[in-house]
This record gives C-alpha cells, sequence and structure tokens, in this order.
DNA sequence: GCTCCTTGTCACCATCTGGTGACTTAATAT
DNA sequence: ATATTAAGTCACCAGATGGTGACAAGGAGC
C-alpha cells in the first residue's frame, strides 16, 4: 500500500494547500518552505514545481484560498446588527471589534500579520496584496461621511487597527504587553472595552471648534 | 600589514558589536548569526564563541550596550519640559509622542520590535527582557495615579503604544497601512496629532458618569 | 635565551535549504 | 496490445548555516 500513491492531482494540491496552513502555524513563516511543506503533506516537494511553479505560487494559491482570511460579511455582521445603519462612533467601534474577534478565531492570521511587518519579498507581498484587496472590498460597503472630519476619523480607525494587528500577532508568542494581558477571552473583552472607549470619546461628535 | 590583525581584545569585541548593530539594519534579523556578524566584523567567527559564548552572549552584550534602545530620559525630557507636573491626558500624549519619536530616531529599534513580534527564542527573549526593564524604570519615574481611573489610562496608553510599536517596526519596510502614510516626518506629525486628540478626548476628565 | 598564555587563522564537519534531471509506474487514447 | 502522457519517486547539486579542533604567531614574565 506504501508505495505509490493513489494518482489524484487535485488531492495532491490540496494535500500542499493543507500543509501551508499547518507549516505556517505550527512552525511559522520562517520555517515556510518547499521542503517543510513537501514533508508536512507527505509529498515530494519536485510537485510543488510541476503543480504551483514553486513556492509563490503555492502560496499565492493558499492567499485566494478559504484558510487565508475572514470573509467581508463576517466583519460587517450581517441582517440585524447592521453597521451601517449605526452612528458613526458606534459604528467604528463595533466595526473594530468584530475584526479584532474575526482575526483572532483564525490561528493563521496572526502568523500572516507578524510576517508582513517583517519581511517584504515575493511572498509576504502576495498577502500583502490580497489584505488590502479585502480592505478595499470593506471599505465599498461603509458608508462614506463626505465632511472633512471623516479623514481624521479614518486615521484614528486606522491607528486602532494596527494596534489590534500587533496585540493579534504578538499573543501567539507573549502572554501580555508589559503589562497589559492579552491571552484569554476574558483580556480581550477588556480590549474590547478599552477601544469602545476610545472610539466613543474620539469620535463622538462634540461641541467643539 | 594584512595577515596578523593588531591583537587588540577590546577592539575585536567592540568591532563585533559593532557588527551585530550593522547586520541586524541592512539584512534584518532573520539574516543575523555567527557567519554573518564575523563577516561583517572582518573576524574569525570561532572569537565570537571565545569571547561571548556564542551568539545569545554576544546579543546579551549589545542588549546592555547604548545601541540598543533610547534613554529614559530621552523620552521623559529632562528639565524644563517635565512631564510629571502636566495633567494626566497632556502628560500621556506628550509621552507618547517622544517614545515615538525616540524609538523612530533608531535604526534598529525597528527591526528588534519587528523580531519580538515574530519569534520567541533565546535571542529575543534576551532583547525582550532588557526592553522590559527599560520600561520599568520609567514607570517607576512616572508619578501613580491611585484613584480607580489609573487602571484604564494605563490601559488605553499601552494600546496606543502598541500602535506605535506596530506602525515603527512597519515603516522600515512598508510606506502606509492601508493608505495611512508613515514615512515622511510630516507622515509622523499627522499620527502625532492623532495620539494627541485620542489621548485629550480619552483621558481628559470629563463630567460623568 | 626560554616558556606559557592569548589572539587570531584555517580547515573541516554535519545539516539544512532551494532547485533540477532522470527514473519508474499508472492511466488513458488509439 | 501499444504508445503517449501524467503522477510520483529518487538522487543529486551548490550554497548556506552553526559549531569545533588543530595550528601559527605575538607578548609578557621568568
Amino acid at each position: 500500500m506504501a508505495k505509490g500513491k493513489a494518482r489524484d492531482r487535485q488531492a495532491t494540491e490540496a494535500r500542499l494547500l493543507k500543509a501551508v496552513e499547518t507549516v505556517l502555524t505550527q512552525e511559522g513563516f520562517s520555517g515556510l518552505g518547499v521542503n517543510a511543506v513537501a514533508r508536512e503533506a507527505g509529498i515530494d516537494k519536485v510537485l510543488i514545481y510541476r503543480y504551483f511553479n514553486g513556492m509563490p505560487g503555492l502560496l499565492r494559491a493558499f492567499a485566494y484560498s478559504d484558510a487565508f482570511w475572514p470573509t467581508v460579511e463576517e466583519v460587517l455582521g450581517e441582517g440585524s446588527s447592521d453597521l451601517s445603519k449605526m452612528p458613526v462612533a458606534d459604528r467604528w467601534s463595533a466595526g473594530l471589534v468584530r475584526y479584532a474577534r474575526a482575526l483572532r478565531r483564525r490561528p493563521i492570521v496572526g502568523e500572516i500579520l507578524a510576517w508582513e511587518q517583517v519581511e517584504k519579498n515575493e511572498l509576504t507581498e502576495i498577502l500583502r496584496l490580497r489584505r488590502e484587496e479585502w480592505f478595499a472590498a470593506l471599505r465599498e460597503r461603509l458608508p462614506r461621511d463626505d465632511d472633512p472630519t471623516d479623514a481624521v476619523t479614518v486615521s484614528t480607525v486606522l491607528v486602532i487597527g494596527t494596534a489590534i494587528h500587533y496585540l493579534i500577532a504578538r499573543s501567539r508568542l507573549h502572554g501580555d504587553f508589559n503589562g497589559l494581558a492579552i491571552e484569554s477571552d476574558a483580556d480581550w473583552a477588556h480590549i474590547e472595552q478599552i477601544i469602545h472607549t476610545m472610539c466613543s470619546r474620539t469620535l463622538q461628535p462634540r461641541g467643539e471648534a
């Protein structure tokens, strides 16, 4: 039984894609390469070159698989809790919290965020472009306030977004950041609370010059 | 003159430490190893083992050199602009801005922040512990408000701090984050403005339950 | 003079990586 | 049945890494 795999290219490609995910979550991107992926999948590495034209091709296929990133709907929330009906501060507050939760649900996301932060090569650019496509699609679906305060609102939200990315990436390896716990769900509930406070106080329209 | 270096252990050790910094900034931590450092310093790698007992020892020496991290004074500001005299919102706002500037001044800091974010091994732990020592020293020097709002204040500041770390690490490789520019000094002036807004609006005491 | 320790040099090892060419074996078309 | 194509296996390459043992030569003390 051992020698001579059932000749099934589709299954082989699927196993390779799965192996990318496994290697990425278990060993991190520093261990991601043709050797490790092939070893994990139990498939000769030469097939990665034949079927995907090398590691970049395989990673591109991975980036467009559904393991890679949450859907826009998952963040926006469908039906009842539609974000676009909320006032601006609540909208962004709830949106950011959902974003954090959606990212946190996928173990692989932390790895990808960290990687993009740390290396810039053919592989990371593939994932980054895919992620930016996603973000553009998200913005398409959000109402745009065309008053001049919109720009500063977006900037503020982006800054909080970077904090989320940082904390999610960090939580893979560390239990806290200078005392701010980022391990358990309770820790994250606390962080969500802070995000909410920052959003509502910063974005809330107030009587001001 | 080439063969037979002037026998000067101190100078050799200094060149190795300098080479750590150079390799780290130029090639990143993924290229940091005995071979690369020795090559950069023009010194046989065996001396790294002899003098520093290997790479961890060399990095530990580096972590306690002044190339590694800004001084506490640089962030707190000395003399005239003493942070501890300011009201709470201004204190943190100004402190975070100074922190960002101090980190941004050192090319190597981005690399270290990114590394700690991404790997956890003997080497990164050395740098992390050193950084946390630094942070503890910083907190010693700041006045502590013992009212219950202090905890949420600290959490808020830490979240903004993570954003700073993220953006500094990212700016080594990318010019923006989803459209938020992080390249030029003007870009960072904008970010400082946002930090200031978030701090003053979130931390400012307001009539509230 | 001689000895002894230190500084520095060189050659070598096992191991891992990305990548390629040549092979066998199964399935399909004629 | 036979020829062709695709799937999978194996062995090998060059280059890089971390790490070690053996050696040459400078400097200080006796």
